[in-house]
DNA sequence: ATGCCATGTAAAGGTTCTGCAAAGGACCAT
DNA sequence: ATGGTCCTTTGCAGAACCTTTACATGGCAT
């Protein structure tokens, strides 16, 4: 099967450079010349894999990524100037997967696409589906509802995605750093206590059972509790 | 808890600097300074993620990396000469996550090691539960949980550290100072007994049987007693 | 036996982490 | 503006935990 890459890049020349090299790997390539219409088909179209340069004429590219970690998980490698170092540090802080200074090779970028899309498929066995189970939660991703003993919940765009960050992993514990960036998108910086007060709402609206579904593993972050 | 990263790199200085770098940015560190320690370390599998020089007096990085991935998927970050491209793009294919040149920027080293462990958490959400037994203990890695005989035992996180590396090693001696490097994540100190309070402490929760669960070897460290 | 040193463990000490209420601030719609 | 909703910060109290201290015990060499 083949790979599908989004390339969002303003430079037309080098764009159809990289798609031309992409295609002969064997890639299926989607183009984008900038910020906006790059954010709209990583959204929308279905792909594996997004290149994306950090310079566009409109949205900044971090800007981008920063909005598509607020939605997906989606691998993402930052192409950008050789030597800017901050922003190759910011892009990882903002959930980048890799970066690759410009003027890349092409042949390194294939295989560092590669290694990445090699270790998502490791490890993602199943794809999500829409509607999920968990215990008498039942989670609707396409609707962002989740309905407790079919009697909706009402979160808060935050609380939602807390709680589906931890249901998606339940049973599992998930560290706070993650649980920051995944829900909340931004790293956990030392006394940030929002974290810990989210789940106390979460627990409340979540009901009082003989023990928290919420638990709490000291000092590494919280795991949703799966029944039996 | 940390993440623990294991160094392979025969450079002393490099890697004792990288070592204290890592340790201050929250990792635990195990280092090796040859291939064939690194080999043997990787697959006693007690750490998260790899950092591997390609150049090794012994055996090469790559072969080692080869070694490793034919027994699992432990992800792996490649160290070398700037400017090798061959071997960067041949370390790919042989399923290296990452390439770093050397000399490398240590902040930009975290920042990949947390964007390629931030990725393994996220998508190990789906791995199959990762379990093992030893005798009446059962050990649930991805729930950071211990049974004994179904029962959850009720540690806490250090204890469960220093379980899990002694039930990793069970049979053999594991040194003080290295359990207090694996487990705690700190140099073992003259007159340090908090490793003796913690081995006391799991002793009372193992519950006593006739002879000690944990045994002690003494002037040497503690060695998790196999049945039969 | 004697002394030294490593170990076992109870209890105390101190640190760090967490829960939560309340207040502050940002944003949005009216 | 005004009010409402939501996110974040602040502060405190309590809990959980790690470490230290102190003393008892036991092995080992001389």
């Amino acid at each position: 099967m083949q790979n599908r890459v989004l390339l969002v890049e303003d430079d037309d020349e080098l764009r159809e450079l990289l798609a031309r090299y992409l295609s002969g790997q064997g890639f299926t390539v989607r183009e984008a010349a900038n910020g906006k219409d790059g954010l709209a088909l990583a959204l929308g179209q279905h792909c594996d894999i997004v290149v994306l340069d950090i310079m566009l004429p409109d949205i900044n590219g971090l800007e981008v990524l920063r909005e598509l970690r607020s939605q997906t998980h989606l691998p993402v490698v930052l192409l950008t100037a050789r030597g800017d170092e901050t922003d190759r540090i910011v892009g990882f802080e903002v959930g980048a997967d890799d970066y690759i200074p410009k003027p890349c090779n092409p042949r390194e970028l294939v295989a560092r696409l590669q290694a990445i899309l090699r270790r998502v498929a490791w490890d993602q066995k199943t794809e999500v589906k829409a509607e999920q189970r968990y215990g008498d939660l039942r989670i609707e991703t396409n609707h962002r509802r989740i309905y407790q003993n079919d009697e909706a919940l009402d979160l808060t765009a935050t609380e939602y995605e807390i709680l589906q960050v931890l249901l998606a992993h339940a049973g599992s514990v998930v560290r706070k750093t993650d649980l920051m960036q995944w829900a909340l998108g931004r790293r956990l910086e030392a006394f940030d206590r929002t974290l810990d007060m989210h789940i106390s709402n979460l627990r409340k609206k979540l009901g009082s059972d003989d023990s928290p579904r919420i638990e709490t593993v000291r000092g590494l972050g919280y795991s949703y509790r799966v029944s039996e």
